[in-house]
DNA sequence: TTAATTGTTCACAAAATTATGAACTATTAA
DNA sequence: TTAATAGTTCATAATTTTGTGAACAATTAA
């Protein structure tokens, strides 16, 4: 049991959020399937680099694609995708609620 | 309000986890805190690297430092940190399994 | 058949991460 | 004071990731 090659594979999920344009992606398809075109219009960008992050976040097993005639669909491969990308949300805002409690306490010295 | 700006951040929370030695150490931490050379005996490598990846931790918001005087002691910031570690762990579970059923069907045929 | 539409793929450049080892700081023990 | 312990910082090299635009399929519409 080669637990550091768990550890690569569980960070190859993980770097799936770890982008910005992806991260956009999780919250945009949790709405529920979109076409790669509605996507791009959400998202922005050239479309070849929202085509790889796509395709990336595909390998990494966070996002599934329905191949029909006129579009690409993606969706999101499972809820807990988007449960782990809400909770580093939420790790996000905590952070910065307490660096504000900071700044207010320096600032009412 | 700048949401490209936002997605930034929240993505900057999650490349703390985007890393083979990141992920082990949250796990190392689930169990509580502990010092540098603990953790450092866990993870193997250089101590310069698991530093840094600490201190990018800790600026990401995602683990805390205690420094005591003979020990610098490090914990995760939030328990939501460990969640959402493990939904990841939990996609990849799935990605495994789907993986082997196609296997499995191919071996079948 | 020809032209649009909808993406994907590829190659290369640019930017960001990671690895490595030496040097450095701070505290404690001898 | 000197040596040992515990860890950080820094510079540079190696590796990955990302951005960009051109070229390329595949399907649909004219």
């Amino acid at each position: 049991m080669d637990s550091k090659y768990i550890y690569k594979l569980h960070a190859e999920v993980c770097k799936a959020l770890a982008n910005p344009v992806r991260v956009q992606v999780v919250e945009i398809l949790s709405g529920g399937e979109l076409c790669f075109s509605d996507i791009l219009e959400q998202t922005g960008g050239l479309k070849s680099a929202l085509s790889q992050n796509l395709s990336q976040m595909v390998s990494a097993g966070v996002l599934n694609v329905r191949k029909d005639s006129r579009c690409n669909y993606y969706s999101l491969s499972s809820d807990k995708v988007y449960q782990a990308c809400q909770l580093m949300r939420e790790v996000l805002v905590d952070n910065l609620e307490r660096q504000n409690t900071v700044l207010l306490k320096m600032k009412a010295e």
